[in-house]
DNA sequence: GTGAATAGTTTGACAATCGAAATATAGCAT
DNA sequence: ATGCTATATTTCGATTGTCAAACTATTCAC
């Protein structure tokens, strides 16, 4: 409706989403490294997001999430039992299966992850109409119907 | 102008964002074990794509667009250097600087990189209007000044 | 109950990364 | 020219993140 009549740059645009996806992670780690959890990485955080708060959810599951191998999952578990924002329990209906659960602390990054993205997430469609948010809705979607077709 | 009237979902579009973000570098490494570069991780492909194809750049310069230490971009060149994709030449003007180009290879990977993102950039903008294509366009842009200033 | 399948761990190896110290070169001040 | 200081890169030692293969414990199918 209201958009200035800018022409479309598709190269300069196309740059900006590449540098967009490649410095995500780095911003994100920035951002940690400037707060109170200066003791994880990225990769950590991300391990605890997948953990999540609201199921319950095996060692093997989150490996899958996070495209890890078991014995990365492994080893990553223990870093964060250590450090204390996971904690291991068997599961009590089938004894080979490790239930993951956050800690106290655990949750509270679970959360502030959560709002990380958000903001960024809400610095995308500022100042929008409902016509410019439906857009965009449609756009991200078909972005994340894209890559799914890659791989 | 003619979006269906759906209502706009916060957190599911978050949520795919999110996605999206944690998941482009692994689908990126899929797509790129799948072709001819299986030899090449991600984080390498992306030197490569740093080093660039047109302008002559310093070790240095190249770390510093990827956040790499100096040290860790050496070894980081030595690996592209023994895959053959990159070679060092110290500078004339200056005997500290070590000037980094692409091989035939390299420019091959470097060329299929663009392509990918390229690809990601189409399938946003593809099927939009002009001025869903200017919503599109401002949002990214603003979603790069937001990461900018997060940092 | 026995054998196959499943969930997770251990082990050994190898990338990627960092910070500190070392090396080489440049450029300035004298 | 000589020495001092700054800059560009490398080397080294330590740590992290990852995988594959072998191993342990448990469950399931029969």
């Amino acid at each position: 409706m209201n958009e200035p009549a800018t022409t479309f740059n598709f190269e300069e645009t196309n740059r900006e989403l590449v540098e967009v996806f490649t410095n995500v992670m780095w911003v994100e780690e920035r951002a940690l490294n400037k707060g109170p959890f200066s003791d994880l990485s990225v990769k950590e955080v991300h391990t605890i997001d997948a953990i999540s708060m609201y199921e319950q959810k095996s060692a093997s599951e989150v490996a899958k999430l996070i495209h890890l191998t078991p014995s990365a999952m492994t080893t990553a578990i223990d870093r964060l039992v250590e450090k204390g924002y996971v904690e291991r329990c068997r599961s009590k209906r089938d004894r080979r299966v490790v239930e993951l659960v956050l800690t106290h602390a655990g949750r509270v990054v679970y959360r502030a992850h959560q709002e990380f993205h958000r903001g960024l997430t809400h610095s995308l469609f500022e100042d929008m109409s409902a016509n410019q948010i439906n857009t965009l809705q449609r756009a991200i979607h078909s972005l994340k119907i894209y890559l799914v077709s890659l791989i």
